[in-house]
DNA sequence: TGTTATGCATAGCAGTGCTAGACATTGGAC
DNA sequence: GTCCAATGTCTAGCACTGCTATGCATAACA
């Protein structure tokens, strides 16, 4: 599946800071772990994963450290900071709401709420 | 609500190709409607819905024709194409992928699926 | 010794979405 | 009569930023 620009731009941000609630992780396995969460329809590039979680350093929602376990490569390892977590509720909200509105759409559903109607009550033929 | 710039952007093609598919519709009408579909969390400007559509129109997914209805203002009618359709199609599919991908994060859904597991098993506390 | 997987980084520009500003008509309030 | 709000549409131009392309390094393995 070939995904507009737009939706990968939207998803990043969200996608990364819930894979790192999950717990600290790095670069490459979060590469993997994006990949292995959407069953390969998501194919990330390491040059859009860096400069992503570079901005979310820059932004105080991750935190970066340097490590080396033994006997491995050096990695640099994130981890969501409060406002982090913060900021993945909103995101989660704010994809909730987008979602449901669409869904209303998508699905005909009948209309709760105010009802301004501004058609008042005309209806069109499609097409 | 505030919603991020990435959301507004990844939404409101799909949106806007939903709402002319209950029917072909013009502007005014339509930022109306995303407003009393979203519940007046949407606040589109006219300003964004209009280049949007002469974009939809040029990509072939809308057809436009103004027309005067008896004893109304001027407006121009949109109406979806059979491209247009597939677009919503297309973008339906899109949304849903990216969706199901983050519920699994988010609801820490067990994963069906080769399982790469990159982690080997290894788990770490979260922060 | 060559290739693949692992692992990270960033300069710089292409691409575009929106803000701001403009114009016109209708109807109702005062 | 006058004014304001609602209805209705349009576009130039630039600010913004996300990614592509590129570079570097080590380990394992054939």
């Amino acid at each position: 599946m070939q995904l507009t620009k737009d939706l990968v731009a939207a998803s990043a941000t969200p996608l990364v800071l819930a894979i790192l609630s999950e717990g600290e992780n790095y670069g490459y396995a979060i590469l993997k772990r994006v990949n292995e969460l959407s069953q390969g329809e998501l194919e990330w590039t390491d040059g859009m994963l860096y400069p992503l979680l570079h901005r979310l350093d820059r932004l105080g929602l991750v935190e970066a450290e340097w490590r080396t376990p033994e006997g491995q490569r050096r990695r640099r390892y994130y981890r969501l900071t409060n406002d982090g977590h913060a900021a993945l509720d909103e995101q989660r909200a704010q994809w909730t709401m987008i979602t449901t509105t669409l869904k209303r759409v998508w699905e005909d559903l009948p209309m709760p709420g105010p009802g301004l109607d501004p058609m008042a009550g005309a209806r069109w033929e499609a097409s």
